[in-house]
RNA sequence: GGCGGGAUAGCUCAGAUGGUUAGAGCGUCGGAUUCAUAACCCGGAGGUCACGAGUUCAACUCUCGUUCCCGCUACCA
């Protein structure tokens, strides 16, 4: 394995248009924390990098909605992410925003080097354009009726009413979200990162060079690769970013997943205004991405292609994605407000921090999507935490009171069992690094619990409380022996634990402090004082588990009923539009799944005239397609034409939609002829 | 639908290059103990390794197919 002379670590920029969740910590901030920690622990040169990713249209949408500035928005989000991760104990070097001028500046300058280079490919196509607001709109600021359910207040990119993707192009009726207006189609120019013309060397450096990424990253990237690479667009019509440096493209900003890993490095910048060169540009720096499995692609193919075509900068070694955390069973979401959010655990969890690392540690998401659950919370505290660690070091700081008033007694000669324990306990210095180094910090965390097990059955198999009474000399080498295994802990636990392992070095006065010592039995010298004892973790009690089981149920229950909620009535339509409208009725001749398509059915019917082909997306809830024939459904008879999936769809069936977005067919009360109109 | 990842004890997970009775932590049951936050320590029970074929002297491990979960992507007139 190649040797580098420093790390650059950096963890994925969390978007500032919420909080930070546990699903962020338990897969980024967390692990990388844990990484850098260790290193810094062994006197490597390492350097962690965070901020928050601030552009992009949906801090602008949400602007709009609350009626302030998304300066204010990120403002917002930014501070209370902050200083949540400080309060926390994520020890970033920097941590810092892409809304800052230096950032501004730095992926200004990434951007007029590729373009210098002619790394860029221009194409113009058509875009809504508002004709009052004088802008090109965003997907996200075009809104108009969901051609799937009717809403009326769906986005071109997606309608959240009933979950469907959508492209502007789809929405019946656009509107500007800005000015109310009709948009137009109008030209637009924009840059396109041509990755195809980066697959040849992308394919060998990971493919080949990069084996030994994980399963899941490797995995996507070639799948990736296998599929062939395409230009993607990195400006936008916009005026929220960073403004397009080169003639020609005003009101145009760099596309927002562009700018934002460049934060990483003009946060670097921003630290080390003189020597940031060096953690991002020296063959002999290892860089590392800590992100989400949601990440993969970014960080594996589309920033390396940013920084190959830039020219002067090193790769990612290794890119440790972790997959997503669920909580309770359902996938965490911030707009549905399913999370454990980290500044409301801060508040209502005072000086718990390490609880809640160790909990996410112990059941991180590593190999596949993981649950949280509190009542796991709880049992890994009072279990492990409270029972293991926290018990053995009271039981070896009581009897050292006890029996020599605080002070370190000597060590004298060691038996048998002495250097069987002694042995154990070395080991697994070499145990946790290994697995630190490939990145397990699960397992890594596992092995260091396993001093703390060590030291309980060290105390309950040599008794130091029965031979008190006959042989202080050998008593005084077992609680030596035991305090210099709870001084090996406060260093073992330091990535892990770290408020914990300061708390105990405190209590034993714990003066040297390095991994290099890890393994050593003389990290106490005899005659030391030691600090108060005091209680290293506390146990949770049911009733708090059950506030936080029952905040989560009230949740669901808030969601339940905002989803019930009945849209509201449309504007209303002369009767003459209504009659625009050729409703009729069909009998189902056929009706079957459409091959290679998850959702459609498509019908042929009889509706009076002859045949009809229609094609609709609800295979999903009519597993049995074949039962609706002969049966008779509703549909607009008048519809544009349109292929889908190589076949012509004449019409659409009309289907309700219930609370939970199921849907389901309308038909008449009573059979009627074919072809009859609905009024 | 395409591609990728996953499916192993009640729960959460380990199990390079196929090879003796499939492991750990927690939970559970039993025992021992009292220095310790009813904690610790010892021991037991618990698995047809998702399902079905195949390759092999030998498969949790390799190949093919099926089912379910997750992600990316297509699709919802």
């Amino acid at each position: 394995m190649k040797q580098f002379k420093r790390t650059t670590v950096t963890s994925a920029l969390p978007y500032a248009n919420g909080p930070v969740h546990i699903g962020h910590l338990a897969g980024v901030y967390v692990p990388a924390d844990i990484y850098v920690r260790y290193l810094r622990l062994k006197g490597e040169e390492v350097l962690f990098i965070g901020g928050s990713d601030e552009h992009g249209v949906p801090i602008t949408i949400k602007a709009r909605k609350e009626g302030v500035t998304p300066q204010d928005i990120v403002d917002r989000y930014h501070t209370i992410i902050k200083k949540s991760f400080e309060d926390f104990g994520i020890s970033f070097d920097i941590y810092s925003r892409t809304s800052s001028a230096i950032h501004r500046e730095v992926a200004s300058g990434i951007f007029k080097t590729i373009y210098d280079k002619g790394g860029f490919v221009e194409k113009t196509n058509e875009q809504y354009y508002d004709e009052t607001a004088n802008q090109f709109l965003a997907d996200r600021y075009i809104t108009g009726k969901c051609p799937h359910c009717g809403n009326e207040n769906a986005y071109g990119d997606q309608c959240e009413s009933c979950g469907t993707s959508l492209n502007p192009t789809d929405l019946i009726n656009p509107r500007s979200a800005i000015s109310g207006s009709a948009p137009v189609m109008r030209e637009t120019k924009h840059w396109y990162l041509p990755l195809d013309q980066h697959e040849a060397w992308l394919r060998q450096w990971i493919l080949e060079e990069h084996k030994e990424w994980k399963p899941n990253v490797y995995g996507q990237c070639k799948s990736w690769l296998d599929m062939g690479l395409q230009p993607r667009a990195v400006s936008r019509d916009l005026d929220w970013g960073i403004p397009v440096p080169v003639a020609g493209a005003e009101g145009k900003v760099l596309y927002v997943w562009f700018d934002a890993p460049i934060g990483y490095i003009s946060n670097t910048k921003e630290l080390l205004p003189d020597s940031w060169e060096k953690w991002w540009k020296d063959p002999e720096t290892r860089l590392l991405h800590f992100i989400g499995k949601d990440n993969i692609v970014f960080h594996c193919i589309v920033f390396p292609a940013m920084l190959k075509a830039e020219g002067s900068y090193i790769l990612p070694d290794n890119v440790p994605a972790n997959e997503f955390l669920n909580l309770e069973g359902d996938k965490i979401s911030t707009s549905r407000n399913w999370a454990v959010w980290l500044h409301e655990y801060l508040e209502e969890f005072p000086g718990k921090q390490d609880v809640l690392r160790y909990v996410l540690t112990a059941n991180a998401p590593e190999t596949k999507d993981n649950d949280f659950t509190w009542k796991d919370f709880q049992a890994r505290n009072n279990n492990e935490l409270v029972a293991i660690f926290g018990n053995f070091i009271n039981r070896a700081l009581v009897l050292t009171q006890k029996y020599y008033e605080g002070t370190v007694p000597a060590l004298g000669e060691l038996n048998d069992y002495d250097r069987q324990t002694i042995d154990e306990f070395v080991n697994v210095k070499a145990d946790v690094e290994k697995l630190l180094n490939n990145f397990r910090f699960r397992d890594a965390q596992k092995e260091a619990m396993n001093l703390a097990r060590i030291g309980n059955k060290y105390l309950a198999d040599t008794e130091p409380w029965k031979l008190a009474k006959e042989d202080m000399n050998r008593v005084a080498t077992i609680m030596n022996l035991s305090l210099q295994i709870a001084a090996n802990l406060a260093i073992a636990f330091e990535p892990f634990l770290p408020f914990t392992s300061e708390k105990l070095r405190r209590m034993l006065n714990l003066k040297t402090f390095d991994w290099k010592e890890l393994g050593r039995i003389d990290l106490l010298k005899a005659g030391d004082c030691l600090g108060t004892p005091e209680l290293l973790f506390e146990k949770i009690e049911d009733e708090t588990i059950a506030a936080q089981v029952q905040k989560l149920l009230d949740t669901k229950k808030a969601n339940e009923v905002a989803a019930y909620k009945p849209h509201a009535v449309k504007e209303n339509v002369a009767f003459d539009d209504f009659m625009k409208m050729d409703i009729r009725v069909a009998t189902v001749l056929d009706c079957q799944k459409v091959p290679k398509a998850d959702k459609l059915l498509q019908f042929k019917l009889n509706d009076g005239m002859g045949e009809r082909t229609i094609l609709s997306g609800i295979a999903a809830y009519y597993p049995n397609p074949e039962e609706l024939i002969g049966t008779q459904v509703c549909f607009i008879a008048n519809f544009e034409p349109r292929k889908l999936r190589g076949v012509i769809s004449e019409g659409m069936i009309l289907s309700a939609e219930d609370a939970d977005g199921k849907l389901v067919l309308i038909r008449p009360e009573a059979m009627v002829t074919n072809g009859v109109e609905v009024k």
